[in-house]
DNA sequence: AATTTTCTTGTACAAGTGTTCAATACCTGC
DNA sequence: GCAGGTATTGAACACTTGTACAAGAAAATT
């Protein structure tokens, strides 16, 4: 299929020095529409006639840019991976000493981060409720972008807690990593919050952020304790394997 | 819209004292072949005519019995309304004395033991399903169910929890719960977990329970700490508001 | 046995779907 | 200016969608 590229790119637009009225970027409006759209409604409902009225183009100039539907599906996390570079980086720069105390909040941080602040701000806003939304649930149309996107990342991030928490199996802490990443995204896509704290808290207060962080820590601790040597009835337990 | 009765709910069936191949029950063939759908693939992406083949009847027969598309959906949920009048009934049983440490822990597994059980039986495993992939997200078709079925139910163990941790605000426990119930809900559909713990954990393994129950509780009680006298820089902070 | 009610089905329809294509406008380098 | 590529567009295609309906089969009721 072939893919054009952006107009933007083009070599030279200054050729008047009055502001020509540059030609919008047409391409880059029809991804935002797609972003908006999915993340709203969810792959399946929306039409390719929505997005085209949604960015305002003609129909048929979505599927000259993008080709079928699910390569536009497709484009979108092609297109904001940096943001799981940059999660990744955040994770490198991390220390795993499992001596230190702060380690395992510092891991969580990595983790939640660059997700909440992308989830704030109001270019990556749908793109993160896009992956909270159709990642969630490993659909046909959604597993190749799963594997491909997310699951170096989730392995990435579950080694590192391996490394912080050496006691604990990989298998409990693959659960611990989901049991977080399901905290994680279903606060991303929160809309019932207002509702149910009787109008006490709003969608998108950041003061969430450091309760969800500690939350998981907590849940962390909690579900895969240390085996302390004062107490030898788990650190027996713990031998039993 | 008329809502005929199923064929088994005939006065008496018993003509022949022979067997005489009684009718099979077709519509409840085709609520849970909708079930079974609905879960597997999402709302839209499932179409009435594979709920029709999935159900081997005619086509006509799934409007006949349920009216419209999405008329079928919400009747699944009011076929299994009984799940969480059984949730509610376990939280009625626990005492919510804040003073027993174990009062958070039985609350949480009033919370998560009838859909772990539900997700585990045969006959409520797709159910769990669509409940964990459907409701996740507040959707146009999925909000009435959502705020008819599910809403009375989290102001119930939101309630709960206020008493067990009556020192915490109304809208800090309103966001732990929903902390909790994105773990729960990512842990009910979720099938990532044996690629990610390079298959020491599989998707059913009912080891996990126990760990989730303790994740939650671990991740409120450090979320939502005590003011213990002890500390108290705590206590002041919390002396604040 | 006759009649009413319930169940079953093939078929049709209008509206909407993704996708394609030829024709046109636009811009750039010669 | 003029070619040549890129961008843009309206229209049409073949197909699927949800829904409705009339007519027949089976069962229940009289």
């Amino acid at each position: 299929m072939k893919m054009p590229d952006s107009p933007t790119a083009r070599t030279s637009s200054v050729r008047k020095t009055r502001a020509a009225a540059p030609r919008p970027d047409r391409k880059q409006a029809i991804l935002l529409a797609a972003e908006k759209l999915f993340a709203r409604h969810g792959y399946h409902a929306v039409t390719i006639r929505q997005i085209a009225d949604e960015a305002a183009v003609p129909l048929a100039l979505v599927g000259y840019y993008y080709g079928q539907k699910h390569e536009l599906f497709h484009a979108i996390f092609e297109h904001w991976n940096r943001t799981i570079e940059e999660r990744l980086a955040a994770l490198q720069s991390v220390s795993h000493d499992p001596l230190d105390p702060e380690t395992l909040r510092r891991i969580i941080d990595a983790f939640t981060g660059p997700v909440l602040k992308l989830r704030a701000s109001s270019e990556g806003e749908y793109y993160a409720l896009l992956v909270a939304r159709e990642l969630y649930h490993a659909l046909e149309e959604t597993d190749r972008v799963l594997r491909a996107y997310f699951d170096p990342m989730a392995h990435a991030f579950i080694d590192a807690l391996q490394e912080a928490l050496p006691h604990a199996t990989r298998g409990q802490v693959a659960w611990c990593y989901q049991f977080a990443l399901g905290a994680l995204l279903h606060h991303l896509s929160d809309t019932r919050i207002e509702r149910l704290s009787l109008g006490e808290s709003r969608a998108g207060d950041p003061q969430a952020s450091p309760l969800l962080v500690t939350f998981i820590t907590g849940g962390i601790r909690a579900a895969l304790p240390p085996p302390t040597p004062a107490s030898p009835s788990k650190t027996t337990r713990r031998l039993k394997k």
